[in-house]
DNA sequence: GACAAGATAAAACAGATGTTTTAATCTGTT
DNA sequence: AACAGATTAAAACATCTGTTTTATCTTGTC
């Protein structure tokens, strides 16, 4: 009779099937998508059998959505938010900025997997981004717009705060989501994390004094 | 006997299958991507049979090429690259930053559907991607370099000026790659078009204006 | 009207996919 | 050793997929 439920596993047993497959998922549904991944792919590289994917987790889909669960906690854990009202903004952005950068295309050899679910969920959304969104996104993009507010002197809440935030994220994602085409555009570029999140930096801060500069002259 | 290739065709039939298929299958490839869509779905949304499909087009890739393949002309047709050199940089610059903002997002209700499928090409490469980028993304991208290695007084080849141009190009695609992100966090938001250009367009050139004083002080 | 080529329609095909069933095996407990 | 529950394995299932076949219909031409 197979459990309903997952049981709680030690940290002892981290080879097991379900380990395993939770492992092999992850690499594929980065690759092939949803639809495009296939049970037995997953299976066959997580050295299980077809039907492990049922008896461990109810169905494909359950296996994505644990799947997704997890990366959230994995990128969740890697970095600590901190707005520290001690430091000056634009430190704690500079220091922001270089993390994202960081995070999204380091680990791993080709950008980190997550990273790559998440191009897959933005192409077509399943009902697991509002999850997303709600537990890793949304304090992420909270805790910059309190730093942007602070550089720029208006609310977090206001247009321009909001503007000014996506401007930093979408330098930042973009060399993530866009590697495909960077790699055609630009083959020699070695990606140098630091260099890149020093131009962001420097480019965004005198970004933000424009705009501040504009908004209340 | 099916003809290898579709014969050329007059604008009078342009409610004929052929294009009946292609419209429909533009629709489901943005919103399915090509392993989710299905050539059932596509050919009961035009209206045709089964077989319509293999009879026009090869197979389902002969047809999710050929809808590339118009979306990228499409897309050329829609603006006309001038780097201008008559006219200054700057204003070249806010034209561009203006008009792929415009074409990117307004389009269509919810984003244009070639911008949707290059969410999934993005996400998951075909073969079909290197032609999109040499024949219409790199041209747009070494223009912007141009127009960008004018106002920085760099060359267009510089990797500074490449990242400015990613820069710039991150932050315009950012509101359509992840609007189903930004509309979970900033559902208030009612994209107009103009104010977001006019936001870039200040950030970016404050932006260029640092980072040329950093490179030649 | 007759003919031929183009276009559509209905049905069937082979293969793949997610899922289930049934039996065998392992693991810890008494 | 024996039992019970958890886990794995092999096979089969029903469904859906892209594709092909075969026949029917349409269209323009002589």
């Amino acid at each position: 009779m197979p459990a309903a439920e997952p049981t709680v596993r030690h940290p002892s047993d981290l080879d097991a099937t379900h380990s395993r497959l939770l492992e092999a998922a992850g690499v594929v549904f980065a690759e092939k998508g949803y639809a495009g991944a296939t049970v037995r792919e997953i299976c066959q590289r997580a050295g299980a059998n077809i039907a492990a994917v049922n008896y461990h987790f109810r169905d494909k889909q359950g296996l994505y959505i644990e799947v997704l669960r997890r990366s959230m906690l994995l990128a969740a854990e890697e970095d600590r938010i901190d707005v520290l009202s001690s430091v000056p903004p634009e430190d704690a952005l500079r220091r922001m900025v270089s993390g994202m950068l960081r995070r999204m295309n380091s680990s791993g050899e080709q950008g980190a997997w997550h990273v790559r679910i998440m191009a897959h969920e933005l192409a077509q959304p399943t009902a697991a981004l509002d999850r997303v969104v709600q537990e890793v996104i949304r304090p992420r993009y909270e805790a910059l717009r309190q730093i942007i507010s602070r550089i720029i002197r208006l609310p977090a809440e206001h247009p321009t705060t909001r503007m000014c935030a996506h401007s930093v994220i979408g330098q930042v994602v973009h060399y993530a989501h866009a590697r495909p085409v960077i790699d055609r555009l630009w083959p020699e570029l070695n990606f140098d994390a630091d260099q890149i999140a020093g131009h962001i930096a420097t480019f965004t801060l005198a970004g933000l004094r424009a705009v501040s500069a504009q908004s209340q002259p």
